[in-house]
DNA sequence: CCACATTTGGTTGTGCTCAATTCAATTGTG
DNA sequence: CACAATTGAATTGAGCACAACCAAATGTGG
C-alpha cells in the first residue's frame, strides 16, 4: 500500500539516469551527427572486428527493427557496409568501411568527456557497473522465463 | 587509445539495465493496457495530486512534446482530465478521475512485481539509488551548463 | 498604454524501441 | 528427396524521446 515517490524508485532512477546520459552523449557526438545508438553499433564494431546482424543484436540488446533502419542510416554515410554471406544468404555481414575505422582515432576523446559529464570515480564506476550487471541479468532472465 | 567493450562502459550498462526494466514492465502492466512512462505518470499523481503539464514534466524530467500525446491516451481512456486552468489559460491541469484513482489500489501489486524481477534487496537498492542519484545530478548539471 | 520578452503547452519531424508479421534461406527428419 | 521446422533479416505499426518551432497568455519597462 505504501507507495514509495517517484525519486524512490529504482526504475526510476535507472529510467533518468540513462535518459540524461544520452543527452549527453547528444551534445557530445553532435560534431558527428550521430547517435547514441550509432556511436555503440560503432564501438562494438571498433572492438570486435565485423559481426553479422544477428550478433550486433546480442552485444547491445537490440532487436532487427532497431537495427535494420539505424544500419541503414551508417551505411549511407559510407561508415559502414552490409554484404549478404555467399555462404548462408540469410546472413548480412556488417563491416567498417576505412571511414568508419578512422572514426576511432577522431572519437577517441568521447569517452572522457562522457566520464566528466558522470563526474564518477574509477571505483564507484566498478561498483555501479556491478550492480547494473547483476539486475540486468536478473531482469533478462525474469523476462525470458515467462517466455518459454 | 584504449577502447573498453560495450560491457565495461557505465552509459552502455545503464542503458540496457533501463530497456530490460522497461520490458519488465511492459510484461507487469500489460493487463491494464499501459506503458512504462504512462504508469510513471499515474505514480506522479497518486502521489502528488493533480500537476500542471509543467510539474508533471519537472518530475519525470519530460517534456511537452512527450507528454502530450501522452496525456491524451490517457485521457481517451478516461483515466484522467486535462483543463485549462481559468485564471492563466497557459496552464492546463491535470487531475485523476475516480477511474484513475481507484487503479491505486487495482495495482498495488505492480511494485511487488517489479522488485521481484530485479532481485535486489534493501540495502543494494539503496546504494543504487544514490549512486544513480549522484550520476544523474551531474550530468544534468553538465547538460545545462553548456545550454547557459 | 504599448512594445517586447517570457512562460506554457502544443505541433512537427527525426530517430529509437519493440512486438508481430513476413519472407527467404537453411537445416533437420522421415 | 519431400517437407516441416528453424533461423536471419526486413517491414509494419504503435509509442516514446527530444529538438525546433509556433501561438496564446502573461508580465515588464518605457
Amino acid at each position: 500500500m505504501d507507495m514509495p515517490g517517484i525519486d524512490d524508485m529504482v526504475c526510476f532512477s535507472l529510467y533518468a539516469a540513462s535518459r540524461s546520459t544520452t543527452q549527453a552523449y547528444r551534445r557530445v557526438l553532435e560534431p558527428w551527427h550521430m547517435t547514441y545508438p550509432q556511436y555503440l553499433v560503432l564501438v562494438a564494431l571498433w572492438t570486435e572486428g565485423p559481426l553479422s546482424v544477428r550478433e550486433l543484436g546480442d552485444r547491445l540488446a537490440l532487436d532487427s527493427g532497431t537495427l535494420s533502419p539505424l544500419l541503414k542510416r551508417l551505411e549511407s554515410r559510407g561508415l559502414l557496409t552490409r554484404t549478404r554471406r555467399s555462404d548462408d544468404e540469410r546472413v548480412v555481414d556488417v563491416a567498417l568501411t576505412d571511414a568508419g575505422s578512422s572514426l576511432r582515432h577522431d572519437m577517441a576523446d568521447v569517452p572522457r568527456q562522457i566520464a566528466q559529464c558522470m563526474g564518477i570515480g574509477m571505483e564507484a564506476a566498478r561498483a555501479l557497473l556491478d550492480s547494473l550487471h547483476e539486475l540486468t541479468a536478473h531482469v533478462q532472465a525474469s523476462n525470458e522465463a515467462t517466455v518459454s
